[in-house]
DNA sequence: CGAATTTTGTAACGCCCGGCACAGATATGG
DNA sequence: CCATATCTGTGCCGGGCGTTACAAAATTCG
């Protein structure tokens, strides 16, 4: 263990605190007061260990990428893309319109700063985004060149046509749109999806996945 | 005419200057400073005109809508609700790409607010939003009634899946997608679309419409 | 013209923001 | 048990925020 005084409290719980606050009130609406406030510490605590406003932000986004890996993980692992493109809409929905918990429904990497005063918070998001859009479509291109997706499909506009239409969702939902009803936007969204050129995927239970 | 001092500044072009502010820095970004200096008038014109800051957001809400009728009205004078979410989503893509003017990519009723410390604001534009929906909602009630699309679509989820679609489009244009993959997205979310109980609609021209 | 009315520019208000200095508290290592 | 290192709580800072007081300027009405 490190020499000296030592911390007096749990990161992580402290960035889940921080987090609802951010979620519910975006990046410049989060005053560092009711930060600290909700996360049970004193500003230099937290400037100690974040460094400033940013750095906890940014500290915050890399807890939620890590509490949502599970999910992206198990959508990623469906058997074939349509079922991966079925788990992800619905996983979203289930998600977004979520408010079992402290959080707001919507989706952080949205709510907290769509624009804002300080241009790298909304590009900080942007990719975090777009890292998720990546990982779908990764899996798509994989698809295709294995012959499950016909040749004229496009991954890059498939990945990007779910990103759309999950960040549709998480705004439906930040709106007061119930989970059902999202649910109902998802199945029509899936209509959309190609027809695999081997057997179509039968629709399955779905499992709720949590946060 | 009124007596007294007449005012020095055109008021639509003054919440035309403020609605660039709002669209890219959004509500709580948008400092009064910022936003007298865009406007090219000094605070207690500013206030004398709209009150505060949430009263000069409303004003330019309304400034907005008003700029965007004319694109609503073709949307939705389409000769049939496959042409309508055709119009819808290709001019949404256009429009949120577009780049021409002052305001950023995107859409003001989510760059401006979609989380705020003041929870009237996210709110107001929910309502702005959940307007268009009514609109297409309405048209589609329609069509079903007339028989022109069959009895076991719902007309509330369909209206509900072009606003997430329209939605999700002005995030990702806000984060750099061009025209070209938004059209590309419209296209892959048209394919959700249900078949016309009539003949099926032909792919026309698109209009382009401005802002 | 003079009284009334409204808008204008200058200048400032109080408040809360993000951030930090400092000293006391609590640990480790020799 | 003292030196060193790290964290904690108190208290405060300069600055920018949204907002407004005030008086001069510019119009209409009688």
């Amino acid at each position: 263990m490190r020499a000296g005084r030592p911390r007096g409290f749990c990161v992580e719980d402290a960035l889940d605190r921080a987090m609802t606050v951010f979620w519910r009130n975006g990046y410049e609406g989060a005053s560092m007061s009711e930060l600290t406030v909700a996360m049970g510490i004193n500003s230099p605590s937290l400037y100690a260990c974040f460094g400033n406003k940013e750095g906890l932000f940014r500290a915050v986004l890399e807890r939620y990428d890590e509490r949502r890996k599970s999910f992206m993980e198990y959508v990623v692992a469906a058997s074939d893309v349509g079922q991966m493109a079925e788990r992800f809409l619905h996983g979203v929905a289930d998600f977004a319109a979520d408010t079992s918990g402290k959080n707001p429904p919507g989706c952080l990497l949205l709510q907290s700063g769509l624009s804002c005063g300080e241009e790298s918070i909304p590009d900080e998001l942007a990719r975090h985004r777009a890292e998720k859009e990546m990982m779908l479509r990764g899996k798509i291109e994989a698809a295709r060149k294995k012959g499950e997706l016909s040749k004229d499909t496009d991954p890059a506009s498939l990945a990007r046509y779910l990103i759309t239409v999950s960040n549709g969702m998480c705004v439906q939902a930040a709106s007061g749109t119930t989970a059902k009803e999202l649910h109902a936007v998802a199945d029509l969204a899936l209509k959309a999806w190609p027809a695999t050129t081997a057997k179509l995927s039968k629709k399955k239970s779905r499992a709720a996945i949590s946060v």
